[in-house]
DNA sequence: TTGATATTAGTACCAAGTGCTAATACTAAT
DNA sequence: ATTAGTATTAGCACTTGGTACTAATATCAA
């Protein structure tokens, strides 16, 4: 009837990492077998007992929610010398792209810029007031995209600061933009 | 020693949202009273069994996994006219704003944009080439970022389309930008 | 002191398992 | 065909973190 136990439990790796929420009960009549014969599967396998699976997803769930606070700035800063210079580095994942076509959307390689460019302020409230980019060459996922910001000027009288962001993937220029901050304090 | 069952009962809601994954055991050892007090509050304030909101939490991010595909596009598209004109709404909510001063991040409003000027295009592949943006006025968490594309000029030999957009909350400007697009076809 | 409410205790039971032993079944090689 | 070795099935005791229910106390207020 079924393929062998090899097939069987690939198919089983595969139904569980898609659908975790799975018993063994279930599982062992899908694939008309005993209960017993799963769970030999699952400790073959290695595979966790239903809650425990469960306890995981939710665990990641929790995790997640916690480091999202840590997405005031997009990407990790490496590297700052505040009012001056400061680098980021930003991992692409399969979250990042389009399905359709593997690239990066535009707005992540902006967002780890725009996060930057604040950082780099370091004031109580540093806003974007405008800023000019230019997305130079595609990014997928994978790349690991290292940015640059550079206070490039000052003008104290209007409270604002130029900001030039580069990002590059392997040294090859990927995303390049301007950012014109607002500052509370004209320093 | 504990104030009463009220008191008892507020903070067993306050600790079992803050923390699901604890049993009642635990529960009972921290309120200084029986099991069984911890399972009569929790059938008085219809709080589930453990394995039960461990299942919804992670229930909600297997939902959310879904949904993600979803912010292909940063905003709900209310209208759209091909290679036209395109309009979204985005609703700010605390997650993103900063924690200190409560005005949205710029990149989210960028993303809305940026969306918003890759949907209108309608192609295999779109993508953002330049863009030059100017954030108006801070937005706050519970705004309602109403946005509009419109498709300004084409450059058919280097398969380029302009688009313009401008973001307003209550027809108050607050953002507005130019993208230079991309696109695989020159239509 | 009487009632009402709150708390604790104890029992039977459930789901979805683990851990273990033992009996079959299947398959391949000598 | 017999034997060995793997695969499968069965059965039982036990575990967690409960539910459902009954019954005994405690506490407090009128």
């Amino acid at each position: 009837m079924k393929r062998s136990k090899k097939e069987r439990q690939s198919l089983l790796t595969e139904k569980i990492a898609d659908n975790p929420f799975v018993t063994d009960e279930q599982l062992a009549a899908e694939f008309n077998v005993s209960v017993q014969t799963i769970r030999l599967d699952r400790m073959e396998l290695a595979i966790p007992e239903l809650r425990e699976r469960i306890k995981d997803v939710a665990a990641k769930k929790y995790d997640e929610v916690k480091s999202l606070p840590l997405d005031e700035v997009i990407g990790e800063i490496i590297d700052i010398e505040l009012d001056n210079r400061a680098i980021s580095i930003f991992d692409v994942g399969e979250e990042h792209v389009f399905q359709r076509n593997g690239i990066a959307r535009g707005h992540h390689l902006f967002a780890q810029a725009n996060s930057l460019a604040v950082a780099v302020i370091d004031d109580e409230l540093a806003l974007t007031v405008k800023s000019n980019v230019a997305f130079v060459k595609p990014v997928r996922a994978g790349d690991r995209v290292v940015t640059k910001a550079i206070v490039k000027g000052k003008n104290p009288e209007k409270n604002r600061t130029f900001v030039e962001v580069i990002s590059s993937v392997d040294n090859e220029l990927v995303f390049k933009g301007e950012f014109e901050m607002y500052r509370t304090k004209g320093e």
